[in-house]
RNA sequence: GCGCGCUUAGCUCAGUGGAAGAGCACUUCCUUCACACGGAAGGGGUCGCAGGUUCAAGUCCUGCAGCGCGCACCA
């Protein structure tokens, strides 16, 4: 690292090495590979999407756990990808097409023109957020990225679908769906969200009919609705059959307003008579369980609202062609003009939207196709028997409860962008209409009919995750036995979001039970893997809110672009960043101030090797036991510890914890202690001195004990941090004595940093000993440095301190107790007399005392000594409370009960010095 | 209505039955030869409320309250 710089720069730092380890193919998955596989498939980000804060967190997490099980000497594949989106795709090329002025609605193109748009537009955008996420420094395969559409996927799309049409889970019905008015197309079950809504119940009189077909003088049925449009077409008022105020009207009629269309009264157990008036209008078109009644009863459907969300000339020539939204202002109006409004009363309900365009979601009477969840029995309980673990737990209460109430899955959609439903129906005679829907005139194979001009194919499209389900064998080269697939299928660990459970990851889990699974009884195998099930973790993130916290979109634009905080703090900032504010399980505050501190952490590392630099000299591989120091030895067991606590972390997926642990081992102990400590024998010449001749082989020995600490942290870090890490393990020369496959190219693949074990720990003498007396040490230096302030001496004034100690102090504590005090000098005086009221501390080394004459502040000194007593007495009060308590000395572990005793006598001898020194003061 | 979270310092949050923690913000001091994207010393908490279990509870149990999120066909 000649010449470097004061600061981090971690510009050009990124892209050199992101070049770097792609022309190393650093990051290609080896199937043939004799190491342990480990692999996570990404999940496939939209293709028109730009990288926002959730990608940031969720694939910071996945290259996380790729860089370290290659540092675990894993065979990784992370494999990349991106989804079709159907839906959304569709709809910003559509709005893109007609700003253009190229069409006003797709129609007007064609099929086959607009999906050639849509391709165009694919072409162009696709790519963007796989160069987003190459920026963050995600380490996927990419040679293997795949996308939903590819050929090869879209065969497997059809393949699933054709096996399970002919198992008969996929069928075609007549049902009501959950329609989106604005994309126009049906929606599954699970892309409706209920909001809780302000609305209002309408309560309308519909006049009774008498034997003449008359509508009687002051005979009414009153009925409430939310939905006054739907009237139009009711055709029905039901009544619960046992509601005695009603069974009298059962089998009249009543004449429906507006419309001017006598329709029956109808008893139906649905009918809760507590609710409302106890009279329900029916609308068999656009309500699900007036459909339901319907079929019970034989009612006719009137449509009047279309597929478009706008009202049908059914609706009557004074609605015809309204929105619904107009539409039910407009009957309101009139209902209250022919004095059919009884009252309006506020009401709150939930109302369905569609989570893709935000409108209210219609009920639709249409033709569709269903798919019966396959493998769900085993698919539930994967979970529930723990073959498959979610991160946090609790996620699989989630996962079970929604796998036991599966309503059939509405699999087609009404757009152009998909893959296509592969089903033909025999053209008829005539016309090109479709033929009566008997078997033989439909054909159903991945493969168009031979005679393809005699048929039609069904114009819809599957939905989206009818395809990403099949993501993790799909992309491996299903449902050919591939190498990848033996080697790296199940996938390891797989990254998602909470919110897309029942979308992405229940249906994974069942596809991987019904295409990799074991064959049904009396077949022959038909794929030799050993393992049905997609994956073994599912790790949830949370959702990343603004610091209000608010979710994150567009529309509040409280979404920061990631690429600009890449810009202006560096990627390794951002993941750092972003990670240490991530607990498990928990929706992560986003805010800019993270960054920073990620920012400040990478420049905190940087210096702190420029600073090893400057010390000049080789690595230092060899350590010599013999010329240790206490602060040594010191560092050396909180790094063990840190690698202890991070390893944990990792298995534990506890991502937030690895980061503050290293947070704090690195800037709080190693920089602040320890290297401010080393100072004292970095400071001797490198050269052998005649005054001191060991001086310089301690020296050189400190600096292997930095070269050892530096390069295990930078070990530590990579999988956080993998730019600034591989910038450092090279400009410190780290590689230069690894093999070349285990750091000596690159520092990803340096082996993970191992627990020191006890050998270690006995040939280097790391004891507890050790560790108790270097924390003294460190307190008696806070302790120290609390007496200058509170005695006001600014920290340039140069003072002298006398130290009395309790025991030994060697040459060498007692010039780093002097460094970190900042002093001039520091006096060792076992028979030390202070003179009256000296400003002193105790440590269990000894009493240190700060010697004014003649400046002593009497005032500042009596209040810093009585702050000390009081907290003393407190805090004897709290230990003796507990000691006093018969029974604690009885249940107690000896340990804990040893402990209290210590804690007591130590505050104790504190508060005997405070009150001592107060006397002293005022003696 | 059912389920799941959350409630700890001014803010955002860690905390795994045995002395209340971090970052930011705040106060004071320091441009000392790694770093002002820095250093030092401080101030600031009846851990939502009420019970219970325990020698010991922020931590376990039971209620309650507030906030958030799922699921649920009541017009």
């Amino acid at each position: 690292m000649p010449d470097i710089p004061k600061a981090y720069e971690p510009q050009s730092v990124e892209e050199k090495w992101y070049d770097f380890w792609l022309k190393q193919n650093c990051f290609s998955a080896n199937p043939a590979s004799t190491k342990p596989a480990y692999s996570i498939v990404i999940p496939p980000p939209n293709v028109t999407g730009m990288l926002h804060m959730g990608h940031v967190l969720n694939n910071t997490i996945q290259d996380i756990l790729a860089r370290k099980a290659r540092m675990d000497g894993k065979e990784v594949l992370w494999l990349p990808g991106t989804d079709h989106a159907g839906i959304a795709t569709q709809a910003v090329v559509e709005k893109s097409l007609r700003k253009q002025g190229v069409m006003k609605h797709r129609d007007d193109l064609g099929r086959e023109k607009f999906l050639e748009h849509v391709w165009a537009w694919k072409e162009k955008h696709g790519g963007i957020i796989i160069q987003q996420l190459k920026r963050l420094g995600c380490s996927c395969d990419w040679a293997r990225e795949r996308f939903t559409m590819d050929p090869a996927y879209s065969r497997c799309v059809q393949k699933v679908f054709v096996e399970l049409y002919r198992k008969g889970q996929i069928y075609r019905g007549k049902r009501m769906v959950n329609w989106d008015p604005a994309a126009r197309t049906a929606l599954s079950d699970e892309e409706v969200e209920m909001l809780e809504e302000k609305g209002q119940l309408w309560h309308l009189k519909y006049p009774l009919l008498d034997d003449k077909g008359q509508p009687g003088a002051d005979e009414f049925v009153v009925v409430a609705t939310t939905r006054p449009e739907t009237m139009l077409g009711d055709e029905a008022v039901a009544v619960n059959p046992n509601d005695p105020r009603y069974t009298r009207l059962v089998g009249r009629r009543c004449l429906l307003p507006l419309q001017n269309k006598p329709i029956p009264v109808i008893a139906d157990d649905f009918v809760d008579p507590k609710f409302g008036t106890g009279c329900v209008k029916v609308t068999p078109a656009h309500d699900p369980n007036d459909y339901e009644m319907a079929v019970r009863h034989k009612l006719p459907l009137t449509v009047v609202i279309g597929p478009d969300g706008r009202m049908t000339e059914a609706a009557g020539e004074d609605f015809d062609d309204l929105d619904r939204m107009e539409a039910r202002k407009a009957v309101v109006e009139e209902l209250t003009e022919q004095g059919l409004l009884l009252k309006t009363e506020d009401y709150v309900h939930n109302v369905g939207y569609s989570q893709r365009s935000h409108v209210p979601i219609e009920p639709y009477l249409s033709e569709q196709w269903f798919l019966k969840y396959p493998s769900v029995e085993k698919a539930a309980r994967a979970v529930e028997e723990g073959r498959i673990a979610f991160h946090p737990d609790r996620w699989s209460k989630t996962y079970s409860h929604w796998m036991l109430g599966l309503r059939d899955w509405c699999i087609s959609r009404q757009l152009w962008w998909g893959h296509r439903v592969p089903v033909w129906y025999r053209k008829s005679a005539q016309s090109s209409a479709p033929a009566t829907t008997s078997a033989s005139n439909i054909w159903c194979d991945v493969d168009a009919p031979p005679d393809s001009e005699n048929w039609t194919q069904d114009p819809d499209v599957l939905d989206t995750w009818f395809s990403s389900w099949l993501w993790p064998f799909a992309t491996m080269g299903w449902p050919e036995q591939t190498e990848t697939l033996k080697k790296f299928y199940p996938t390891t660990d797989l990254v998602t979001g909470p919110d897309i459970i029942f979308f992405w990851v229940a249906r994974m889990i069942m596809a991987g039970y019904e295409f990799m699974g074991e064959p049904e009884s009396g077949l022959p195998p038909r794929f030799g893997l050993p393992d049905a099930l997609p994956f073994r973790n599912v790790y949830f993130t949370g959702i990343i809110r603004d610091k209000l916290g608010r979710k994150m979109s567009k529309s509040l634009g409280n979404s920061p672009d990631p690429l600009e905080l890449i810009a202006k703090y560096g990627a390794d900032a951002l993941r750092f960043g972003t990670m240490r504010s991530a607990p498990l399980g928990q929706d992560v505050l986003f805010d800019e101030k993270d960054v920073e501190l990620g920012r400040n952490f990478c420049n905190k590392l940087w210096n702190a090797c420029r600073f090893r630099q400057m010390q000049g000299g080789e690595v230092q591989g060899e350590i010599n036991p013999q010329l240790l120091t206490s602060d040594d030895r010191w560092i050396l067991l909180k790094l063990d510890q840190a690698i202890r606590e991070i390893t944990t972390a990792f298995a534990e997926y506890r991502f937030n914890e690895a980061t503050q642990t290293l947070y704090r081992f690195f800037w709080s102990e190693y920089c602040d202690w320890y290297v401010e400590a080393s100072k004292a024998t970095l400071a001797a010449s490198p050269q052998p001195s005649a005054v001191n001749p060991q001086s310089a082989s301690v020296r050189a020995n400190t600096v292997a004990v930095i070269d050892f600490i530096l390069s295990h942290t930078l070990r530590l870090f990579h999988p956080f941090l993998p730019f600034i890490t591989e910038e450092l393990w090279h400009g410190m020369g780290y590689h230069e004595d690894m093999p070349e496959n285990q750091g000596g190219s690159s520092i990803m693949f340096a082996r993970w940093p191992k627990p020191l074990d006890k050998n270690f720990h006995d040939h280097y003498g790391l004891t507890d000993s050790v560790l108790a007396f270097v924390t003294a040490k460190f307190d008696l230096v806070t302790q120290g440095r609390n007496l200058r302030r509170e005695g006001n001496i600014p920290a340039s004034r140069k003072v002298k301190y006398v130290f009395k100690p309790a025991g030994e102090l060697s040459a060498h504590d007692a010039d780093v107790v002097r460094l970190l005090l900042n002093a001039e000098a520091l006096e060792i005086q076992p028979g030390y007399q202070p003179g009256k009221g000296t400003p002193a501390v105790h440590s269990e080394l000894g009493t240190l005392y700060l010697p004014l004459e003649g400046l002593i502040d009497v005032t500042a000194e009596r209040a810093r000594q009585t702050k000390e007593l009081e907290k003393a007495e407190t805090e004897m009060a709290k230990v003796e409370q507990k000691l006093n308590n018969p029974a604690f000395a009885q249940k107690v572990p000896p340990n804990v009960l040893a402990e209290h005793q210590k804690r007591l006598a130590e505050w104790q001898a504190k508060r005997d010095r405070a009150k001592a020194a107060l006397e002293a003061l005022d003696g």
